[in-house]
RNA sequence: GCGGGCGUGGCGGAACUGGCAGACGCGCUGGACUUAGGAUCCAGUGGGAGCAUUCCCUUGGAGGUUCAAAUCCUCUCGCCCGCACCA
């Protein structure tokens, strides 16, 4: 008998599915389409495990929909624009265009390797000027609908990388790729505008049903919608400014006794000119604004303020209040300044202790000793009846809110208004490797878009690499010189690059027609195509990618370029992969990469394994052991067909025809039910693999239980070819050989995925429970759907039972068909 | 601090709407076949008591609801993740 010899199966087959072209998807209005995709990946060299789990759960889901005749579309392709290829080009004095090129190579050599099904028609790189085109094209439709917009304020400067960094890539106050120290910088910056779409961003994760709960619940923290009013507080002394302030808690506008402004508000300057306090007020500003937004921002940070020396009018009771510039009061959120009602506000409260300012209390709680400022030792933060709030008194706080934003909006001093966190998308990156942006800076005219008929604006691709970075776009003449297509005039091209999470919005859309030369996709394909029905990767993206990705969607969705409100119906966040408790990583020596698994026992065991060990969004933890446990059980069903095939030719002399054959269908109905329902409903793709297991030991046993020459080979074969097609799309190149082995016709990826028969799963016999007082106590063999009457009566017919219910007053008897019966006894 | 998730054998993990806890795999034990096996096949395997038919205990812990709880409720302990002066 021939032995499993993975390598060779698995390299025979890959060959046959690219020379039959196996996987391409075409799309076809008669036929429901399903899209699967995996996060693609950064082309970093190598693929890892995280790689391996990630594609191996997007291909059984594939494969299993083809055989369920979806028309899938399953494509695959390289985020290849970043920062690693510039410092890996340096390291290695070589191009970041031929590194990336050489990575991606070599990528696509692994995943081929690994046999998952992509449609490589569809291969898209997103550093190709075919791609980069597009990306510039849709910075341009942002850009005419308002949506891009360049910005002198302060940002997020990350020294190592040299560049600037969005809100969602400073995570914790260092920088999400090289966890260095993230500094503030003013800098003149483009910007999109997300903010307009928060509401939306917020509003429509409703729909998305098929998202993790945490995710959502990230995207809805990050977006961040806190309702309140924006009050107008007059400066005295100072008739024509006013200041601005967003509070959540407007029922307690009468306990205000100061204000705080942040440094960078541009109202402090003005007030401490020509003071006493200027020196001392700019100063502080100064200093704060060297901090790092992780020092000033950290809770441990002490809370810091300044008085400038000037007031404040409490539009409701005229009551002056001081005006102080604080290090805890932030520029970009809200207006800048906050009203500080130290009663009922933890961190004014604090402030308030720090500096000696009033504290008066104007809530009071219900059923509670009364406040009093004086004696109080933290602040009242919950609900209560407003007092000292003039004709307010004695409304309950709640109901406060309302009533004093109505009042405030009658006197025109103030009005409802709702704030968020989220702040607008840097996409300005001074770094060499990325997509240029297409603008250009004419003096006479400002800066305009490139048109549409010039892009793309290319990338040069002669770089310097003798410094120890490779330079910025503002290095090469050439490339920044250029003319104004306004005026004619001379002008100079933005040297600075887009984020590469740009790229990334968008892919998704690129894949329904990856060589459309007209527009960044054709609307009927990415209407044919469109939403992702399945998206795959990692959590790490919740509050990047997948909100960049819904944003460009909801954007593309307004121009009518596409259908879909939307990007990704369903979303997979799939858990790590570790080992021996710890994230693999070469400092701690674990790390298992799919290439050696590969090698030591082919593609086939290695997906195995890595599903079967775990459910997808769980975390794994890499065993060798089990690994070697999966490559046994893939070497058990080889047995099984190998040996079939054998004995086959040697025939049956009496085939049987009795319990151990209806027992074997049993069996394979159940598998067959089990599986679909695994792999379609709950992607619990470890219990799909455990019933296929449980299904190859039911052949074994009917094998150890019928002699040779009376095994049923109808029988016999039917359940082996269906055993072979439920492994296909875990197993696909073991599957495919058995399939041949055993004479199927074609590719057994092409077969009807089997459907089971409730006849089959049916058995004339059940085993019932009995219980006494919730305690097994006995089991009895009943005919199935055995009426309840005659089920209580074996039951208490049984020895032991009736022994055991002896002196006893049966209270209740309570019966489950066909599972247990509860009698309820004193 | 706020928000979310998770605690089940020696290990990874099953257990759908409350209904036989521990499927499947790993590991371990015994047996068969073998010159040999780290190949393969068969059997056993949560803990404790007993010759035994059997009994008791067991899903982080403590209560509760229920005929019946890993599953529902309350409290509590531990671990993980996200946000963190957001006014």
């Amino acid at each position: 008998m021939k032995t499993y010899n993975a390598p060779e199966i698995e390299e025979k087959w890959q060959k046959l599915w690219e020379e039959q072209d196996s996987y391409r998807s075409k799309a076809d209005s008669s036929k429901t389409k399903y899209y699967v995709l995996e996060m693609f990946p950064y082309p970093s060299g190598k693929l890892h495990m995280g790689h391996m789990r990630v594609y191996s759960i997007g291909d059984v889901l594939a494969r299993y929909l083809r055989m369920r005749d979806y028309n899938v579309i399953h494509p695959m392709g390289w985020d290849a624009f970043g920062l690693p290829a510039e410092n890996a080009a340096i390291e290695n004095n070589v191009n970041p265009a031929e590194w990336t090129a050489r990575n991606i190579d070599h990528m696509k050599k692994q995943q081929i390797r690994l046999g998952v099904s992509y449609d490589w028609h569809r291969e898209i790189n997103t550093s190709s000027p075919d791609y980069y085109r597009w990306s510039q094209w849709l910075f341009i439709l942002m850009y005419k609908r308002g949506l891009a917009y360049k910005k002198k304020s302060d940002v997020n400067w990350c020294e190592t990388c040299a560049t600037v960094l969005a809100n969602e890539q400073v995570e914790k106050g260092l920088c999400w790729r090289c966890s260095s120290g993230v500094e503030t910088r003013e800098l003149e910056q483009w910007f999109l505008r997300i903010t307009n779409y928060a509401e939306r961003l917020l509003n429509d994760l409703e729909q998305l049903t098929g998202w993790p709960e945490r995710v959502k619940l990230m995207q809805k923290n990050w977006i961040g919608r806190s309702e309140g009013s924006e009050i107008t507080f007059q400066v005295k002394d100072f008739p024509r400014e006013e200041i601005r302030t967003f509070t959540t808690r407007p029922d307690t506008l009468f306990g205000v006794t100061y204000m705080v402004l942040a440094p960078e508000h541009p109202l402090v300057r003005p007030l401490v000119t020509d003071t006493d306090r200027e020196e001392e007020v700019l100063d502080f500003v100064a200093r704060t604004r060297r901090e790092s937004e992780i020092d000033r921002t950290s809770e441990e940070a002490p809370k810091i303020g300044h008085f400038t020396g000037r007031y404040a009018v409490n539009p409701v009771n005229g009551e002056e209040v001081p005006i102080l510039v604080g290090n805890y009061v932030l520029m970009a959120y809200g207006t800048g300044a906050v009203m500080g009602v130290p009663a009922h506000d933890h961190r004014d409260f604090e402030f308030a202790k720090k500096y000696d300012l009033p504290i008066r209390v104007v809530i009071q709680p219900e059923d509670q000793e009364e406040l009093t400022g004086e004696t109080m030792q933290e602040a009242w933060v919950d609900e209560g009846y407003m007092v000292n709030s003039g004709s307010f008194n004695g409304t309950n706080s709640r109901e406060g809110i309302k009533k004093v934003t109505q009042y405030l909006e009658e006197q025109g001093l103030g009005q409802f208004r709702v704030t968020y966190r989220i702040r607008d998308w840097l996409i300005s990156r001074q770094r060499y490797w990325g997509t240029p942006i297409p603008i250009i800076n004419c003096d006479k005219c400002g800066p305009l878009p490139v048109p549409e008929s010039d892009l793309p604006v290319k990338l040069p691709l002669e770089v310097e690499l003798s410094g120890n970075r490779v330079p910025s776009l503002s290095h090469y003449p050439d490339f920044v010189q250029t003319k104004c297509p306004q005026c004619g005039g001379d002008a100079a091209r933005e040297t600075d690059t887009m984020d590469t999470f740009i790229c990334s919005s968008w892919y998704f859309l690129r894949f329904t027609s990856p060589n459309c030369d007209y527009a960044p996709f054709d609307p009927d394909d990415a209407g044919y195509w469109m939403p992702v029905d399945q998206y795959i990767g990692g959590i790490e993206h919740a509050v990047l990618h997948l909100l960049y990705a819904r944003f460009f969607t909801k954007v593309l969705y307004d121009t009518g370029m596409i259908k879909a409100n939307e990007p990704f119906n369903r979303l997979l966040a799939q858990g790590m992969v570790y080992k021996d408790g710890a994230k693999m990583s070469k400092s701690k020596g674990n790390v298992v990469t799919p290439d050696e698994i590969v090698e030591r026992f082919g593609a086939d065991t290695g997906r195995l394994f890595i599903l079967f060990a775990s459910p997808p969004e769980k975390d794994l933890d890499w065993s060798d052991q089990g690994v070697e446990g999966c490559h046994r059980f893939l070497r058990r069903v080889w047995r099984l067909v190998a040996d079939y095939v054998e004995e086959i030719d040697a025939g049956a002399v009496t085939p049987a025809e009795g319990d151990h054959e209806a027992e074997l269908q049993r069996s394979l109905h159940a598998a067959i039910k089990k599986v679909s329902v695994d792999i379609e409903e709950r992607f619990n793709f470890n219990t799909a693999i455990s019933a296929i297991m449980e299904l190859v030991n039911a052949i074994y046993a009917y094998r150890q239980a019928v002699k040779t020459e009376n095994y049923n080979h109808g029988i016999l074969r039917e359940v082996l070819e269906k055993t072979v097609i439920l492994l296909a799309p875990f197993a696909p190149h073991l599957a495919e050989e058995g399939w041949e082995l055993l004479g199927g016709e074609g590719s057994v990826h092409r077969q009807c995925w089997p459907t089971y028969d409730p006849k089959m799963l049916e058995v004339d016999q059940v085993e019932v429970v009995i219980q006494i007082n919730g305690k097994v106590r006995g089991r009895i063999t009943v005919p199935t759907d055995c009426p309840e009457d005659q089920l209580i009566e074996a039951a208490r017919s049984g020895d032991r039972i009736g022994e055991l219910l002896e002196d006893k007053e049966i209270v209740k008897v309570i019966t489950v068909p066909n599972k247990l019966v509860n009698i309820v006894a004193r």
